[in-house]
DNA sequence: AGCACGCCGACT
DNA sequence: GTCGGCGTGCTC
């Protein structure tokens, strides 16, 4: 008897075997096909199941084998190549299956709901034919919807929007029976581009090569300095991929990004652009993803999550600013959107392009290894030249809300010629600390080991690790003093003194807790753009993807704060950002400056920052990597616990250590267990255990030697572990 | 993750 | 006497 292996949604790391529905006759088993969805009993409820294989038999016992309830697809929603790469993902990243292919689903679909053809639209009744033309006088929104109908007889719900027609009209002509829903099938559109900038010498040579490459899988880094028109090259990329017939995926980090990117794409192409990011509703992110699975959409541009889109017919696939933490999810099914990138490219047998002004090291690995393809762009468009970088040597200096008399005065003279000055402050809220300064109290978090941030004015004191929020106290709680003092710096507060000095001039504040809104950032972003002189004061948000071309000053008010960090890829984090925040001032008629404000103006790390390139430090960075054998010179593997109780992790993972030590290959080192740098957090207790090794082989083998003995231990009541593959922090 | 079974405390 | 607390075990 035949039996159907599922993927079923749930964190267990294994298939389950059905017996196929009732009913089933033998040639529609043998036309089943791996990606069809059935619905399943499991345990005591029913759940949507996806099939990937029909196997001849089980090696569960035949009774306990039960009987799927229902084949939902006549045909696949995903083709084996995205189930191929589901595979990949589930055993590398030794994620359960049931997780990996949630990735892969909308909501609608993996709540077993029908597939919907085409997009939603409207049309008339045989009623509504039928009305006279004078009907409706008292609505007369209604009645145009009539009379637009009559003209076009069908008309998708977007085409409403823009003429501004809400749903609730549509919704009483149908309760009229008037008008009716219906699916508009899309018709087979070609995609057409208008002309593209022309290109400086640099571009025409690497565009050259990149075409050049041969077919099939191909992995490229576009290394180009901020401004150096990137995007100009994925656009003529893309455009020959149309030319093609074939599909561009396009993955961005995070949407804050992606107006400004999308609208460079909607001027340049006549094409279908489906975009999948967060802020969509399930049904408009479950149109854009059949879109494209049907082909129907030409160019796909996601955020990490849209690496798993179908795509009807690949050609290219384009990670932009590849080395942005972003594309690593952070929990649950922690896959690198990256790295997927490249396997699925590998997978459809079409090129990858990797692009950043500070690409990571591990794809400079790759690089040396001669994995990759390496291309260039060193010179700024226009004749923008780089901005000169200094450190500023605050030391005994009088600050004001952390600014320096230079940089104030700096500040000064950049407004009144005329120009913008950026300030970036990686710090929300007033201050990081409330302080006692009578008895020297500090407000902690209840449920995290950290300190909770002062946010003026909100009057609040928050959490910045569990989001916990409570009023901001007036008294001490221990002495009832009234002498609170707000310790350290943030954006709230510099803001504040920014506005008492420059009174004249207009200030901005991003951060996340000043962009609330939904288009808050691209209202600033258009603001800006206008070019008029002021202050923008911002954290990281103000650092990523956004041009401000009338930037001629950017100040980093606290280099320290990135000088010390624990992590091992701090280093190049600062050297990252600090690029990335350099490339946003100077512009052809101005020469940028960029002032790091420090109290170490010797320190190394800064040294190299004012004296050698991005790639060099990349370069130097690599040798200390491989001299600690951190990645990407050595694989990473961490093993975390989660647990209420402060030892039962420790516990655990020591237990795990015990137990796995000599099944693990010999060049596999185990680290720990080790409590994480911030031990409690939002109630938990993490404790972490490392692995590393030196190649990807070995780290894959001792991952499963561990998951395996892992999952033998009985977990204590309330401890949850989770394993991570290539790790982002050791935290 | 769900979901049920199961064994101990305060309620109509 | 039961309603319900969440500890533990199972899911083809």
């Amino acid at each position: 008897m035949p039996v159907l292996r599922l993927v079923i949604p749930t964190p267990l790391r294994r298939l389950f075997d059905y017996l196929p529905p009732a009913g089933m006759t033998a040639t529609e088993l043998a036309s089943l096909q791996p990606g069809v969805r059935l619905r399943v009993p499991f345990g005591r409820r029913e759940v949507t199941g996806y099939l990937l294989a029909v196997c001849e038999d089980s090696s569960i016992a035949a009774n306990s084998l039960k009987q799927a309830l229902e084949l939902l697809d006549p045909t696949p929603l995903i083709d084996p190549q995205l189930i191929q790469l589901c595979q990949w993902a589930t055993h590398y990243y030794h994620h359960p299956p049931g997780e990996v292919y949630s990735a892969v689903f909308p909501k609608r679909l993996r709540e077993g709901k029908p597939q919907q053809h085409g997009a939603p639209g409207w049309t008339l009744t045989t009623r509504g034919k039928g009305l006279p033309k004078e009907a409706l006088p008292r609505s007369p929104r209604q009645a145009e919807v009539i009379r637009m109908l009559r003209e076009k007889p069908v008309i998708d719900n977007s085409e409403f929007k823009q003429q501004n027609i809400s749903t609730s009209v549509l919704r009483s002509l149908r309760g009229k029976q008037l008008i009716e829903t219906c699916a508009i099938s899309p018709a087979e559109q070609s995609a057409t581009s208008h002309p593209g900038l022309t290109l400086n010498a640099e571009q025409v040579s690497a565009l050259a090569a990149l075409r050049d490459s041969p077919e099939g899988f191909n992995c490229h880094l576009l290394e180009g300095v901020t401004g150096s028109g990137k995007t100009e090259i994925y656009l003529q990329l893309i455009e020959g991929c149309l030319q093609r017939d074939r599909q561009a995926l396009v993955l961005v980090p995070e949407i804050g990004l992606t107006p400004q990117t999308l609208a460079r794409f909607g001027q340049r192409f006549s094409a279908n652009i489906a975009v999948l990011h967060s802020g969509l509703t399930d049904a408009q992110r479950y149109r854009a993803w059949e879109d494209a699975r049907t082909g129907t959409a030409h160019i796909v541009i996601g955020t990490r999550s849209a690496i798993f889109t179908p795509l009807a017919k690949p050609g290219l696939i384009i990670v932009d600013e590849e080395h942005d933490g972003s594309y690593k999810q952070q929990d649950g099914f922690r896959y690198n959107a990256r790295d997927v990138a490249v396997k699925r490219a590998q997978i459809h047998s079409c090129p990858v392009l990797l692009g950043s002004a500070t690409p990571s090291l591990e794809s400079i690995q790759n690089i040396l290894a001669g994995r990759y393809q390496h291309h260039r762009l060193t010179h700024r468009a226009g004749s923008a030249r780089l901005p000169g970088i200094k450190a500023l040597d605050i030391r005994q200096q009088t600050l004001g809300a952390g600014l320096s008399r230079t940089l104030i005065d700096a500040i000064d003279a950049t407004l009144t010629s005329g120009h913008q000055a950026l300030l970036f402050l990686n710090r929300r809220g007033y201050a990081p600390t409330l302080q006692c300064h009578d008895c020297g109290w500090i407000a902690e978090c209840s449920a995290c080991d950290a300190r909770l941030t002062i946010h003026r004015r909100r009057q609040s004191l928050r959490c910045h690790h569990c989001g916990d929020t409570s009023v901001l106290v007036r008294q001490c709680p221990t002495c009832h003093s009234e002498q609170l003092m707000a310790a350290g710096l943030g954006t709230e507060q510099t803001e504040e003194f920014l506005h008492t000095r420059f009174q004249q001039w207009p200030i901005h504040r991003v951060d996340s807790d000043s962009m609330q809104g939904r288009d808050a950032m691209q209202t600033l972003v258009n603001d800006i753009g206008r070019g008029e002189p002021c202050i923008l004061l911002g954290t990281q948000m103000l650092t990523k993807g956004h041009h401000f071309p009338g930037v001629s000053l950017v100040a980093v008010i606290d280099a320290d704060a990135l000088l010390f960090s624990a992590d091992f890829r701090g280093e190049e984090r600062m050297a990252q950002l600090l690029t990335q925040v350099a490339g946003r001032a100077g512009r052809a008629d101005v020469p940028g400056q960029v002032i790091l404000q420090t109290h170490y103006p010797d320190h190394p790390s800064l040294l190299a920052m004012l004296n050698t390139s991005y790639a060099e430090q990349a370069r130097e960075m690599l040798k200390r990597r491989q001299e600690s054998g951190m990645p990407p010179a050595g694989q990473l593997v961490i093993l975390r616990t989660d647990c209420a109780n402060a030892d039962h992790g420790e516990q655990f993972l020591q237990n795990l250590r015990r137990q796995s030590a000599r099944h693990l290959p010999s060049d596999a080192v185990l680290i720990g267990p080790l409590p994480s740098p911030m031990q409690r957090r939002a109630g938990k207790y993490r404790c972490q255990l490392l692995l590393t090794a030196s190649n990807r082989r070995t780290a894959q083998a001792a991952a499963t030697t561990l998951v395996a003995k892992a999952e033998e231990i009985p977990a204590r009541h309330g401890l949850k572990w989770s394993i991570d593959i290539d790790p982002q922090d050791v935290f």
